[in-house]
DNA sequence: GTCCAGGCAGTGC
DNA sequence: GCACTGCATGGA
């Protein structure tokens, strides 16, 4: 065990505690762990499996390497993927001043006082996470989630706990859909799942491809020409893991959820009001939708 | 048994 | 383009 360092400054309006209790609401996700007050994760960097704790350090976030090299490459990669995860690069200042300005939601800015919208940086497994929640609770697909993981992913452990890295393209390219459909995958979410993994594991579908591409509507259409990945699924997996700010993820139940108990619409059906809202936070879509779904939470821990 | 859950593809107009 | 339909699967 080697357990180095690294330490992050906490900028502005950031809350290590917010991000906690993301991370940590009433689902069992499987792709970390929280004991106390610190995360710890499994990342595969290069093909080396890395453990890291997170923890809140004063005026910084702690990344201990618990297991794998302390290189100076991965720790670059490890400051980065913390910066990345978390959304800590920028000031979102001006996403409070909206807030404050339009009143309905002014009292986010302290109730959720430097929660950032916690992300999912490796896109295959943000469009999986997407398909296999698809049309199904949030704690079943959590389960669905976690036997995919520890059906095929790796793993390594520390004191007694399992900690899981997601599958890559490669392994779920190789898979099939009744492999899938014993662990209680639907027909369809199998078969979207093995094409996606299909699409990464030949090249047609990276990370970088997306982002070489000129824009958000050809980021988008990139996404939607894969059998599996609708709009909702698009503009979530434009929000949460390439972080373009006009990602809404149009149509979905917790976010109509949120806007209904905001008073903002009636029912389900008036788009035209939910345009209009966003279109008063142009730049922050994909924060306010965030803060919309953590609006939700509240009910659920009363 | 019924309704719903962080939808999608296919069809028809 | 838009509305409608069938599809899946578990949980309340």
């Amino acid at each position: 065990m080697n357990n180095e360092r690294i330490l992050i400054p906490i900028p502005a309006l950031f809350s290590f505690d917010e991000c906690l209790w993301f991370l940590n609401r009433n689902y069992d996700d499987c792709l970390h762990v929280i004991k106390g007050n610190a995360i710890f994760k499994t990342l595969e960097i290069g093909g080396e499996v890395i453990l890291i704790r997170i923890r809140e350090k004063a005026a910084f976030l702690e990344v201990t390497i618990l297991q794998g090299r302390a290189s100076a490459e991965n720790k670059a990669y490890l400051t980065d993927y913390v910066f990345e995860w978390f959304d800590m690069r920028h000031s979102i200042q001006p996403f409070y001043d909206l807030l404050i300005a339009d009143g309905r939601f002014a009292y986010m800015t302290e109730a959720y006082k430097g929660l950032r919208l916690i992300g999912i940086s490796n896109l295959f497994e943000a469009i999986c996470w997407c398909i296999i929640g698809q049309q199904i609770n949030l704690s079943f697909a959590y389960k669905l989630k976690r036997r995919l993981v520890e059906r095929f992913g790796i793993e390594t452990e520390q004191d007694g706990d399992v900690y899981h890295v997601f599958p890559a393209a490669e392994i779920l390219s190789a898979a099939n859909v009744d492999e899938l459909k014993a662990i209680q995958f639907s027909q369809k979410k199998a078969e979207y799942i093995i094409g996606i993994a299909n699409a990464f594991a030949n090249g047609a579908l990276s990370k970088k491809f997306l982002l070489d591409l000129p824009d958000f509507d050809s980021r988008k259409k990139a996404l939607t020409d894969h059998k599996g990945i609708g709009i909702w699924t698009a503009n979530y997996v434009l929000m949460k893991c390439l972080r373009e700010p006009g990602g809404i993820p149009h149509g979905d139940v917790g976010l109509l959820n949120a806007l209904s108990n905001h008073d903002i619409i009636k029912d389900r059906g008036e788009a035209g009001k939910i345009q209009a809202l966003f279109d008063q936070y142009q730049g922050w879509e994909s924060y306010l939708v965030f803060y919309l779904w953590r609006s939700l939470a509240v009910k659920d821990l009363a």
